[in-house]
DNA sequence: GATGAATGAGCGTTCATTCAT
DNA sequence: AATGAATGAACGCTCATTCAT
């Protein structure tokens, strides 16, 4: 006899964090209300205050789960027995890619929460400053090797790095530049050929004149 | 007869515009009421809204003023004759010395506006590229020249530049960095070393591998 | 067994619409607050807001509720089979009746809508004639069978009686008039004797003497 | 010689009663500011506080100066040596010629006071009510004398009449019927041809049967 | 008389959160 | 677990009125 049909288990708390990153990424944090992440859900608006005790920590746990992955990720990249250009650029590569794969999701952690300096932002504070020391390790390394210039610090270096990311994916967010294959592939080799390599030509380095 | 002391006039509109400053860094611009904004100023909640249509309208004007005051010193840098490094070492000394000399305007515009991709930077989008242009343009003439390479699209020279720079105020702005005058200075000297002159060693730069 | 006393259910919204008649009648739409009809209701502030979009749908929606009522009695009774006259008279005495039964429905409706011509009278405008046309209806069928005179338009006739209707229940509305069980059904009377019949007693109508 | 050519004299008063009347008809007494009523006389906005003591002032004094107008022209009329029909032919083309010299003013005094039974017109009762009792003595000497029906009080009469030619108004206001000088000398008329002679054909003249 | 900046109470609306079922 | 009605504090904005000049 052939099993009824069964009813795919739909897990809930996972529904309302998708819808969650929907409407956030449409039309921001401050912008919308608890009821339209229930209505995009498709679940009952009270079921929201079942899972989560708050609308910010609807917004903190889609953070928290992303950026952990980014760490780990870091950390892996990290231990790989590659030169620090490589490193680099792996690490610009997957989060490139998490944005290629999720646009709404790197949307909301980046504008929501890593550039909202008065809110989230303050509060993750050390979660984010866990991603410029991993990558602030990996410049670190290389300045201890030689492959990497000693006079500049390894967490300025990450921030510039990051910086630099930041304000790529920023631009893809704000649709300032185009979002193709193409540019995916190109920002991660020019992110890293701009920072390590920089933007002047071999042989024209020189020391600026301070004003 | 010496004449008698009298109180000097007060531009209220000015105060308000000063108090919101204040407010607006402390509190954010959403977790602050107009009523702040007043109480700071000193003056009657309604007056405020003589001056200006809305809380938003106080925020729109604190940026576009001071926004302009930018793209002026870029363009005006932009127009004398001095290598690009100098040139952008200038950029970057301008706005460093404005967060040094307002860091509430300075966090205000940057966190509310700059880093707000859903609200306000949307609408101040097209202002806010009016600023990576002018820094384009430095570079794209360095190309042109050939101190510059040729392979780093200018436009992406300029956002990893003003990448950079946002992050460093960031860092400040959320005090991750210690803001003092050797810190402000110093970082004029790095983020043009890090940027123009890249972070890697001479004679070492070499193509990232891809993935 | 005798099941345990429930308490009724009590439909919320409907205690809104009956609290915000007693609180309009009593201070006037634009006198009153929000929370004067929440209190009066005896539910929350909020609530208010969850069964109605703003204080004006709930105008709007008593206005409509009931103004088809009266329609569709006008409809009703312009179908059965009577002289023009008793036509009339039913008409002015479901409306006197509906004033008798519910002054605070029927003064708001008044006071608020149709006598508000630059607010809710104009936005309801369409709704409002429909009455006029039903009335006129009645006098254009008396004019083509005979029994009322052709020389007035049977739609300023139904103004002339729908003046003097709504002057009427003004009269009460202001106490100008009393009200009491006799007044009402005199009034019917009167009314319909004085558009119908005339004032001028038999035998003396006479054409008015132009200006 | 000639001489000197001087600013004529404006009486600033009249100017802003003449600029309130403009507003108030155009937007309503409660939808528009005091500033309107400045800006359309073109004087201060303190100044309008310097002639009137409140914004509910100006309209008083509007419907006041207008209302004594009527009054006395109802009372010029009731002492001619006329028919009753006559009078009550003068008191309309009286009520319907000031319409047509001044519409707004008509508008606003009818709209905003003796149709607003919650504000102004509860506040003018008593004005109102002479009105009632002008055209109420012209009825009731007819009856006296014989030419309008005994049964039908003469309050009551003037009602009904006054209710017509209020709900004329209303309809021209309303844009309901068309304002032309025809259709004003036509309604002049009518009304009293309706509310005199009755909307019956002679002789079909019946009690109403009761409900 | 004339000006318009200054005042501040008041109100409509929003929406995160709670809770009875 | 699931529902959605119910709650009420909070806040942006309006505008009549005052007052210093």
């Amino acid at each position: 006899m052939a099993t009824a049909p069964k009813a795919e288990p739909v897990d809930k708390r996972r529904l309302i964090l998708d819808a969650a990153v929907w409407v956030f990424a449409r039309r921001g944090f401050h912008h919308c209300r608890v009821s339209d992440v229930a209505d995009e859900a498709g679940v009952a608006y009270g079921l929201v205050y079942h899972y989560f005790d708050s609308k910010e920590e609807i917004l903190n746990t889609l953070f928290l789960e992303r950026w952990q992955v980014m760490l780990d990720a870091i950390d892996e990249i990290d231990a790989r027995d590659l030169p620090a250009r490589d490193k680099l650029y792996a690490v610009a590569a997957f989060i490139i890619d998490s944005y290629r794969h999720n646009p709404d999701l790197m949307k909301v952690i980046i504008v929501e929460v890593t550039r909202a300096a008065n809110s989230f932002g303050r509060l993750h504070l050390d979660r984010i400053r866990e991603a410029y020391t991993g990558i602030s390790d990996i410049v670190e390394a290389a300045r201890a090797e030689g492959s990497f210039k000693s006079d500049i610090p390894s967490e300025f270096a990450a921030m510039c790095f990051y910086g630099a990311i930041e304000q790529l994916l920023t631009s893809w967010i704000f649709e300032v530049l185009p979002r193709t294959e193409e540019e995916f592939e190109r920002a991660k080799e020019l992110v890293v050929e701009a920072i390590c390599g920089g933007l002047e030509s071999a042989g024209t380095s020189q020391p600026a004149t301070s004003a």
